[in-house]
RNA sequence: GGCGCAGUAGUUCAGUUGGUUAGAAUGCCAGCCUGUCACGCUGGAGGUCGUGGGUUCGAACCCCAUCUGCGUCGCCA
């Protein structure tokens, strides 16, 4: 390297600057060669600044330089800020109204030509950025990503240290448990034939923390699952995990609430409103179809069961006689929806399950409908005021079970609001969801499963139904939702162990099977455990909203493809049969 | 595992009913150019049409299989 020592970065000049001398490094952007003069669109990680080489400023070195520079040579430039002349200010560039006219420059290094555009706002094959990530995370808004990303973990520590929470890791190395998502295995030399897990999220550590007496935990872990991935699911992510003892759900959701207003006005200079609106579990379902509604638009579900359960259409009286609902959604000013259009959309709500989607055209004199006919006029016009729908209207209906009704009207109210283009980018709209039920049967296995985990306290009147309806028990569970995407939940812990056997059992575990897999963690809990309950965040998702970009890929330095795969070290590989032999492990491989 | 979209020059894409030498823009290379910032002008190079098979006198285009990426359902306590 040559012996000019950096004094600034690109965009820390300005006109105040004029007139010093300064010693910039980065990467040429672009070159821009006049013959007599040439510009330089110098880049670091800070922004861009021009540089300007002429033979009057310049020794015949440097021009030769500044000639053979190409598209992302790595180049020190030794110059004098100068005031750009009249008229020739970049708007587009912070630092557009100088220039640093060089009268030094070196080559630290040349590049090959790119494969891409080292610049924002390029549509790019995915394959491509992945594979020379290096280079796409060059461009500056893959920088600003990244920028965020350490400031709000930065904002969170400091917040939380303030709070008094100690930050403690846990072991990436632990054991697998069967329950809920895949484990990510790793075998052991050591211990023949035996494997440890990566952590789906620290749960049982950062309890035993509590009982250990720390009070206040928090880490920002690491988490593993192999699952099935998607634009807001990688198979690794981070979560900030936090544990407290001695409270209750307002304690966590207070602190949440502060914790977060204080890094969205840290990170982005944004006030949001607390405390956060909360719906239970119920409400959101009913009237959102969803457990992590987005309040940024209305177009409210209603039921219609009650009008529909004596009409003369069979699929919608079956429906409620069957157990089910039919649910409603007017989307309001849609009247003149295409039936193209219409058809697309029952093709929409057949993918979460409902075999049909009706619909009522409300025109000032009458209502058009392919139903109208099997229904009286009493049973339509309690329709609309239900549904609160008059001319220019069009409700659509799903009548299914309970589930698939709230589900397919859920999302085809997320589909009809992007549609129509209802939703205000710019918001920051959060809200609690409360009282998620403790259990979710499932018709396959015919089983409880935990919906939250199998750690998460019951309310205590409803503490009872375990024995009798546990479908109906209510979890101390609470999710934080940010603009209809899940940024985070957690729970208030069972800290007996009698509840905690309860619970298993009624998770159908046999003593022996929970004795083997959480035996330890319940003997924990006979040693004086405070009540305690916690959080979990997933960073990945929250910075991604607040990047306002569609996937947390965008967020994650170096993120794995669809199908698990790292393109740049082509990872998974596989290994040496000598790895394997000393793993005790052999293959067995289909139609390989 | 299912469904959908995409894969053609370094990149982003077009490519008619299956028909001569597969195009455009941009990037790249060379020459010219002293105020550009999407610089400009002139010229040039650049293609296993994802891969394998099939149909055909003839395939980027039709058929089958397969790979990769993205979205999504299932899955994700």
């Amino acid at each position: 390297m040559s012996s000019l020592k950096r004094t600034h970065h690109c965009n820390d000049l300005r006109k105040s600057d004029v007139g010093s001398e300064v010693v910039l490094m980065g990467w040429a952007q672009k070159r821009r060669d006049h013959g007599g003069v040439i510009f330089i669109d110098l880049r670091d990680r800070s922004g861009i600044v021009q540089v300007t080489c002429s033979p009057e400023t310049a020794s015949a070195e440097c021009f030769q330089q500044a000639e053979a520079v190409r598209s992302e040579y790595v180049i020190a430039v030794k110059g004098s800020v100068v005031v750009r002349p009249e008229g020739m200010i970049n708007p587009n560039l912070a630092t557009g109204d100088i220039d640093v006219s060089a009268s030094e420059m070196v080559i630290l290094n040349k590049a090959k030509t790119p494969p891409f555009y080292i610049t924002d706002g390029v549509d790019v094959d995915e394959n491509l950025r992945l594979k020379y990530r290096y280079l796409d995370l060059r461009r500056p808004e893959m920088q600003r990503n990244l920028m965020l990303r350490h400031q709000v973990i930065k904002s969170i520590r400091d917040f939380l240290d303030e709070h008094d929470f100690l930050e403690i890791e846990t072991p990436i190395l632990m054991k697998s448990t069967p329950e809920g998502a895949r484990d990510y295995l790793v075998p052991s030399r050591v211990n023949e034939g035996k494997f440890y897990a990566l952590p789906q999220s620290p749960q049982q550590y950062k309890q035993l923390l509590m009982v250990a007496g720390m009070e206040r935990y928090y880490q920002i872990a690491r988490c593993f699952r192999d699952e099935d991935l998607r634009a807001d699911r990688q198979p690794e992510f981070t979560q900030l995990d936090m544990e407290l003892s001695f409270v209750d759900e307002e304690d966590i959701m207070t602190n949440t609430e502060e914790m977060l207003k204080y890094v969205f006005k840290k990170t982005m200079n944004r006030d949001i409103v607390t405390p956060f609106p909360r719906l239970t579990y119920d409400e959101a379902m009913n009237r959102y179809g969803s457990d992590k509604p987005d309040l940024r638009f209305g177009f409210e579900l209603v039921d219609l069961s009650a009008i529909a359960q004596n009409c003369g259409f069979k699929v919608f009286n079956q429906a409620v006689k069957n157990g089910g609902v039919v649910k409603a959604i007017n989307a309001k000013g849609c009247s003149n929806m295409p039936r193209r259009q219409i058809d697309d959309l029952t093709k929409f709500v057949s993918i979460y399950g409902a075999k049909g989607l009706a619909y009522f055209v409300i025109e000032e004199n009458e209502i058009k409908s392919p139903i109208t006919k099997f229904l009286t006029e009493e049973e339509l016009k309690a329709i609309l005021t239900t549904a609160k729908a008059e001319a220019g209207d069009i409700i659509f209906c799903v009548a299914d079970t309970h589930k698939i009704a709230c589900d397919a009207l859920g999302h085809l109210r997320l589909e009809l609001a992007k549609r129509l283009d209802l939703i205000d980018h710019d918001e920051l709209n959060f809200l609690w969801v409360t009282e998620f039920p403790l259990l979710e049967w499932d018709d396959e296995s015919g089983r409880y499963f935990a919906m939250h985990h199998p750690f998460t306290a019951p309310l205590k009147e409803d503490i009872p139904l375990m024995a009798v309806e546990p479908s109906k028990v209510r979890a101390r569970a609470y999710d934080v939702v940010l603009n209809g995407v899940e940024a985070g939940g957690g729970s208030i812990r069972i800290h007996e162990r009698d509840i905690q056997e309860k619970m298993f059992k009624l998770l159908d575990m046999a003593p022996e099977v929970y004795q083997e897999q959480f035996g330890n963690f319940m003997t924990a809990f006979e040693y004086g455990t405070p009540p305690h309950g916690g959080i979990a965040l997933g960073l990945d998702r929250l910075i991604m909203l607040m990047a306002k970009r569609e996937s947390i890929r965008d967020v994650i330095a170096f993120p794995k493809t669809q199908s698990a795969m790292d393109l740049m070290f082509e990872a998974p590989s596989a290994v040496s049969s000598a790895q394997l032999r000393e793993l005790h492990i052999k293959l067995d491989l289909k139609n390989k």
